[in-house]
DNA sequence: ATAAATGCAAAGCATTTGCAACCAT
DNA sequence: ATGGTTGCAAATGCTTTGCATTTAT
């Protein structure tokens, strides 16, 4: 485990960079993609660090963790809950403006008995985009 | 790719298998799980096959593959659309009896431009049974 | 006959980990 | 000084693939 059950959580400036950079994009970044800016400004990071140092911060409630269809995670800068639109054609992950529906995890647990503190909901589909631009040039991933 | 673009798919004992041992079930299985079942039936499948007829299954809509924030993949035989509650104590996904939105896509398209074929719900929490029992025994994953 | 599907085993690849050196507290 | 953190590289583990063989049509 990264953060440990015990210990305590060091400042680093590692993890300042990381997430920095989080924080810079709304292109919900992989992993890869964070250590490539990353080291721009910090030559010798090692990919382990940006995992573990994802994982802290996911765990810290800094970022937040988002896996999709994907084989690998995207990482999201902003904590905020908020809904996302995966499109089908281009790939890119985008934040939607829709407020976010408490709502929704009261009807659960009337309805089900089971107690949700936290929801996700995507979309996928076209984004604004590739409906009007040819739909067959998809660079997907 | 498993159905290829200018052939056709043709019917196998295999596919045939995988896809009742998915339907047989509402556990949301991983490819693993449902390799060990069908191998009951047919010992010598091979996971391959399993992998790639699970694939075929969900390009031909006879199954869903969900990707929570585990690192694989979980099936549903019920290709119709529903919603999920994913246990964070036991690790149990379950099947939510409410209906599905639609509403939710008209929103999207209205709001955003952006044009949604479909969606995926889930919440996190405390299923019931985790409620009430000890909520450190937990046994994730 | 013909190409799709299988079994097997060898990749692939994102993510995790062990360990010695390092550094924040 | 203490033990969390890093860099490096090896290891994991789920999933994919190449290929010769089998099998559905």
């Amino acid at each position: 485990m990264a953060a440990k059950q015990t210990g305590f959580v060091r400042k680093t400036k590692q993890r300042e960079v990381i997430l920095e950079v989080l924080r810079s994009t709304k292109s919900h970044p992989t992993a890869d993609w964070v250590y490539q800016e990353v080291r721009k400004k910090m030559p010798n990071v090692s990919l382990g660090t940006i995992y573990r140092n994802l994982k802290t911060l996911t765990e810290m409630g800094e970022a937040l963790e988002l896996s999709y269809g994907s084989t690998y995670s995207r990482f999201d800068g902003n904590p905020e809950n908020h809904y996302h639109f995966v499109c089908e054609n281009c790939g890119s992950v985008i934040d939607l403006d829709i407020p976010v529906t408490d709502a929704l995890e009261r009807e659960v647990a009337e309805k089900t008995g089971h107690k949700a503190a936290s929801h996700r909901l995507e979309f996928y589909g076209l984004c604004r985009d590739c409906q009007t631009n040819d739909s067959t040039n998809g660079s997907l991933h």
